[in-house]
DNA sequence: TTGTCTCAAGCAAACATTATCCTTCCTGCA
DNA sequence: TGCAGGAAGGATAATGTTTGCTTGAGACAA
């Protein structure tokens, strides 16, 4: 079942493959009959052009590429379904990989890509969201940046100049620190993820900070990190809530830690926020259906994506780009967190 | 900065494009010395051969397309990981697109990954996912499986031979209800998703048919459709609980109205599973986290990508095919569904 | 009639590869 | 010395498009 070509098409309609291509482009004038004849013809036998082909001329594919972590944390399908809304615009499509986290993968997905000649990439997470990483790690990104178009989001290379989208985590964690001791709090914990992440270390760097402007005691002990996953915010709750002294409010690295933690203070016989208050970050859609409902930080992941897609786009046309876009996140009050009863 | 082609190795090198081509693919011996000097220049430029003129000659280009209705939902992003990962030893790519159920998205990225001449389709939910649907529309699909192979996963186009990989979801279905009944219910109610899809009409179907085998009667006004959505859970859930006579039970035609059907019996003063037992399905990785964690029964996402994928190998292999395989679902019991304590 | 202009359509190059068919050069053997 | 045979590598066609240049045919004016 060959595909059919738009050499068969002309065959059939006794022209040459030129006029083919210009009825099928619209780049030249072509007689109205035998338009007709053309058309007729593409339809009859449901003729596609090789966008292969098409590509070798244009050095263009129309896709773009994704690197992402875990597609099975729900903020990356957010991020992704905004970064598609945008690229309707231009007809970009994605090529999509997933790559658990593993650097082998993040490497050969770029090659692969390159290979693909996707017309631009979109990094999330990974070797970006490291506080630190290996040169050589670094160079590889840029080696490819140098070909193909590549924008970063919510994460940074250091000592490169490659260009970024992320949500200022710093603002919002001061956002959400502000909040907990305006309803009273005083003794607040942090949960976080991978310690040497940037997401963790900006945070914790926002988080101690505000405590100290405020003249609140940084009480490293209510200090724990250990990953991203719902699993881990149960166990660090579990720790903080085994300490003699423990703190009546928890700012949480995501909603994933949060909702975690949350489970934990339940089996502790806590109510949350009656007893705890509780605040998370990313605002996935689950944290308004969750019991209760989430207060949090909104990412506006999907803005992220779409603002990622932008960028990319202006870079793809040689256009000037800001090095850096922050997007402001947004304090989300629902009923995790409360004013503080008595301290315990 | 153009991208680098083999014939600038091969000018660098003084050989011919050919024997690059040799070293790149091993295709035929070259000499040591001249491989040495070929790999060497291919080193220094960091080149990757375009897969796109590749592609044109092989035919092939290593990608697979997915058409799927929301990533939002947990479900499709395990599908995806699986088959992402059984994709791995064929070294094959995924081109990801969102429809948001519309079906001229459907439309729109079928012809886009025909055009890309993609080596597969693995289509999920949307037009294969309804009790019957407009003729044209299901020749659509016909025309394109007749140039690429296309798998459906859960999901089935009237009329059609198209090779399908499903969940059993009446096998399912029959195992929660006969959980509930074993459990001491004889009152079950059922929340499902939009009447006109496949899904919601076989576990209906399901539903109805154990009720009755097990000789208790169905109570129409116990069964309720709206949507797949946690909102809509909760809303068919407020319904139940208004009526006069309440079930004692309810199976749900997936884990988001079973969620939300747990929020909104909390909000009724119910204890789950205390006062009413709650059943899911297809045990999303947030049903272990919600509080009370969900029983329900497993679709095995991961499993259902992976079967795809090796389909479509096969397909792609001009090897022989089972038009239908159907994978056997589980039951997972955990913590929303209890003995009946008393009838209310 | 001739020259000019315009519209429609053809020709062929270009794109970056791979595959096929050749050529050249060496080595060993009779 | 002649020659077979194999290793190494070159030349070229082929893949399916787009596009710049060219050509041919009318139309129309001088």
């Amino acid at each position: 079942m060959r595909q059919i070509t738009i050499y068969d098409i002309a065959n059939e309609a006794k022209v040459s493959v030129a006029t083919v291509s210009r009825v099928l482009n619209g780049t030249a004038p072509v007689k109205v009959s035998t338009r007709a004849k053309i058309e007729a013809l593409i339809q009859k036998y449901q003729f596609q052009p090789n966008a292969m082909a098409r590509s070798l001329l244009s050095k263009e594919t129309g896709i773009i590429g994704v690197i992402l972590p875990d597609l099975t944390n729900p903020f990356f399908p957010e991020v992704f379904a905004g970064a598609e809304l945008e690229a309707q615009e231009s007809g970009h499509t994605f090529l999509l990989c997933n790559t658990m986290g593993l650097y082998t993968k993040e490497s050969e997905y770029l090659n692969i890509m390159q290979e693909k000649r996707v017309d631009g990439i979109i990094f999330l997470g990974g070797r970006i969201n490291l506080k630190d990483c290996e040169p050589h790690l670094v160079q590889e990104v840029v080696d490819h940046a140098n070909k193909i178009p590549i924008v970063l989001v919510n994460g940074n290379l250091r000592n490169t100049e490659l260009t970024r989208v992320v949500t200022d985590e710093y603002a919002g964690t001061v956002f959400a620190v502000r909040h907990l001791i305006e309803l009273g709090h005083t003794q607040i914990g942090f949960i976080g993820g991978e310690s040497h992440t940037t997401t963790t270390s900006i945070k914790l760097r926002a988080f101690r900070k505000t405590l100290r402007d405020e003249g609140l005691p940084v009480k490293e002990d209510w200090i724990l990190t250990d990953s991203f996953s719902m699993e881990s915010g149960r166990q660090l709750m579990q720790k903080l809530l085994e300490l003699s002294e423990k703190p009546t409010a928890v700012c949480c690295v995501n909603d994933f830690t949060a909702i975690g933690a949350i489970k934990t203070a339940g089996e502790y016989g806590l109510k949350v926020p009656d007893d705890i208050s509780i605040v998370g970050f990313d605002d996935i859609p689950l944290a308004h259906h969750v019991i209760p409902e989430l207060t949090t930080v909104s990412q506006q992941a999907s803005e992220l994506g779409q603002t990622a897609v932008k960028v990319l786009r202006q870079m793809m046309n040689k256009g000037k780009v800001k090095k850096l876009t922050s997007l402001e996140p947004q304090l989300i009050i629902r009923q995790s967190t409360a004013p503080i009863k008595s301290p315990l």
